[in-house]
DNA sequence: CCTTAATTATAACAACTGGTCTATATATTA
DNA sequence: TAATATATAGACCAGTTGTTATAATTAAGG
């Protein structure tokens, strides 16, 4: 892994883990083990530009995991329950919400226009990911538009309060009911 | 109103809109025009204990308004409804999630557990207004408080992306889903 | 009015922050 | 091998941060 690449998963991984603000540039370079002349090289704009990559780099994680779980069931709501029970067994196993979701990241870089975009797009990204699924499985496209949403919403959203609360299993009680309005909408 | 109120107010609408690290006490006495030594007057152990009367005095504010909201139809679908309008015409005159949200406060305090424990206190007690709501309207119990959970989720991470994509009317689409599954749910 | 309590004022502090700069080391190329 | 390009090292910087301490001012009580 090059200088630059570990500069930009260590920046990822921890400022999903505790946020942008309260992660500084000297715990990147430590926990990394790069050199500070380095970040400059590498990111001559300094710590936004360095946010920008990290989230598109947690983006491909997020969204590679979203794919392989939306891609393993051929039925979107086994699939929803699938990605839920991966993300509660993360959770579960790290205490963390990197990998899974930047909602900390974008709720701190709002007032920055090109992350706040960044993070706008990816959540885009998802929520069309989720909509294509629900469509290939004879979704009607508004009603699956809608649905991609609400899953992104309640994605998001859980992760945050599961993240409070530390009690991951209630991802799985959301899911069920996910999959209940999934069901609801498929063809007969 | 009194210097510690203006300090908890004027810290509670600052931390949600921007966040508890990116907001300073120098920002918070600023805005509010107190004075320094009367910070650590009324709040001797210093900035955790402001966040802590912020969250729980933010909180109290959104409980009021979601209890408002609930109380304002006896139809539960109708008044998610009523609440999700509520929330996307507050962000669209504001721009901001003060007053509907704690995500961003509860996210960047994971890692002091008073601040946990009253974030997850509030989360908790959104959640049971919610189930209580569908209860009354004949729910059976279980299926109320895994509704309850998922319309706390899709509202936390609605104002997630709304805040983050700047489009509020989202929100609309979300509650339209939600009133579905609400009604489904419900006694014949 | 005097005494006591509450509140305010403000300077000082150590630690942290992101960034700059220049010399040096390493890698690449001809 | 020497020259050039890339990457690293690390000292330094100004600004910000939350906190402490002490003196002064104001408010309350007898």
């Amino acid at each position: 892994m090059s200088t630059r690449e570990k500069l930009i998963v260590t920046a990822a991984t921890l400022f999903q883990r505790q946020g942008v603000r309260a992660t500084g540039l000297a715990e990147i370079l430590k926990v990394s083990g790069t050199p500070k002349g380095s970040l400059y090289y590498y990111f001559p704009k300094g710590k936004t530009e360095l946010i920008a990559a990290a989230i598109d780099y947690a983006g491909t994680n997020i969204k590679n995991h979203v794919q392989a779980a939306l891609a393993s069931e051929v039925d979107p709501a086994k699939a929803i329950e699938r990605l839920f029970s991966e993300i509660a067994a993360h959770i579960s196993e790290t205490g963390h919400l990197d990998n899974v979701s930047i909602s900390l990241v974008a709720l701190e870089t709002t007032d920055e226009p090109s992350l706040q975009q960044a993070c706008t797009r990816l959540f885009t990204e998802l929520e069309a990911m989720y909509t294509a699924k629900l469509e290939a499985s004879g979704i009607a496209s508004e009603a699956a538009a809608a649905l991609g949403q609400l899953i992104q919403a309640a994605t998001e959203g859980s992760c945050t309060i599961v993240a409070t609360k530390g009690q991951p299993e209630q991802l799985l009680v959301t899911a069920r009911l996910l999959q209940q309005l999934i069901r609801a909408q498929l063809p007969a």
